[in-house]
DNA sequence: AACTCGGGGTC
DNA sequence: GACCCAGAGTT
């Protein structure tokens, strides 16, 4: 039996049950893809049945504000994939007539959307024959072929899309994509496989020469690197100080409050004395109302405290790009996990 | 080719 | 603590 006949007869006896399976509505099929990339699907799923009842079709999708997109993409993470979202929606509704695209290169030219997601909403919605690429179909490819050139290195890139392209079944594409990914996330997963009773295992170079922890080989990134976040909750009757966080960096547009970052470990006592402070704060009275908690994101971790503040000038906001928030209205902002949780926590 | 962008689960 | 998750965009 051929490599995608026994994926798709594994498929055939244990594929999930998936919402977004359901239809070959390429927008639906959009929507999910977005929402799982680098995220499980577990985490995804509620969030993709609140976006179908949100927005519907892609129309609605690129009339709304970004603030709204983003407000129920909060929790999530990678929040350009939300910004990017919008973007798409607003040029599928110019370019396309609000008809949602099917063909590969079409779908390549929206933001968002790169290689894997063009090729499972082509392949899912119509049928067309391009082979999707995600970490599950790279742990396979490689454990099964006994591949050991890393699946994030330009030659592994290369290699791992030419063998997907050539091991596609043209008849059942859409179909054999998702059973490859199935086959990854549940048989062949990343830490225990089940190669005891893998329909692949005969064939299987890495169960052969017992590889399997070792596959796939992966390129180290870079350390992460250690930022300290001061966070400082300036309250006036029922109104709170928010602030929204700059392009170029994490959290680009999320409300957060003021705060100042120091490159290293600071008390209280050090800050309130610092010039940082003084020039923003002047003589305003710092305390402590939330020890430093880690904040561990992929490439940083974040050291965040929280101070209340008093005896602040009352012209304090005249200068920036502050504004004071009904408590109420808190729940509207669109936040990253850090100020979420706080808001949960205190108010 | 290297870096950046979140949050959560697993071992 | 290290690795991974239905990856993509920028430099």
């Amino acid at each position: 039996m051929s490599f995608s006949a026994r994926i798709l007869d594994w498929y055939h006896d244990h594929k999930r049950a998936l919402p977004w399976r359901e239809t070959k509505n390429p927008y639906i099929i959009w929507l999910s893809e977005i929402i799982l990339q680098q995220t499980r699907v577990e985490q995804g799923t509620p969030y993709f049945f609140k976006f179908v009842e949100e927005y519907p079709n892609v129309t609605k999708f690129a009339a709304a504000e970004q603030e709204s997109i983003l407000r129920l993409w909060q929790g999530l993470g990678y929040y350009s994939r939300a910004r990017n979202m919008h973007k798409a929606a607003k040029q599928v509704v110019d370019l396309y007539d609000g008809i949602f695209p099917t063909h590969y290169k079409d779908l390549l030219s929206l933001p968002g959307v790169g290689e894997y997601t063009a090729a499972a909403i082509a392949s899912f919605a119509e049928n067309h024959a391009h082979a999707v690429l995600d970490g599950n179909v790279f742990r396979v490819l490689s454990r099964y072929f006994g591949i050991e050139e890393p699946i994030n290195s330009t030659a592994g890139k290369k290699l791992f899309s030419k063998l997907a392209d050539e091991l596609l079944d043209r008849v059942h594409p859409g179909e054999y994509n998702q059973a490859m990914m199935d086959f990854g996330a549940m048989q062949c997963k990343p830490k225990n496989p089940d190669c005891s009773i893998c329909p692949l295992q005969v064939d299987c170079v890495a169960y052969g020469k017992g590889l399997q922890a070792e596959l796939p080989k992966k390129l180290k990134g870079k350390k992460s690197r250690n930022r300290y976040f001061h966070y400082f909750v300036l309250e006036r009757d029922g109104e709170v100080m928010m602030s929204q966080r700059p392009e170029g960096d994490v959290w680009t547009n999320l409300f957060e409050f003021p705060m100042l970052e120091t490159s290293e470990m600071q008390s209280h006592i050090e800050l309130q004395a610092s010039a940082a402070f003084r020039d923003t704060f002047g003589d305003a009275q710092l305390r402590p109302i939330v020890g430093m908690q880690k904040h561990v994101l992929s490439h940083q971790n974040i050291y965040a405290s929280f101070y209340k503040l008093e005896n602040i000038d009352t012209d304090i906001a005249k200068n920036s790009n502050w504004n004071y928030y009904l408590l109420e209205n808190l729940d509207k902002l669109a936040k990253h996990k850090l100020i979420s949780s706080f808001v949960e926590r205190y108010f």
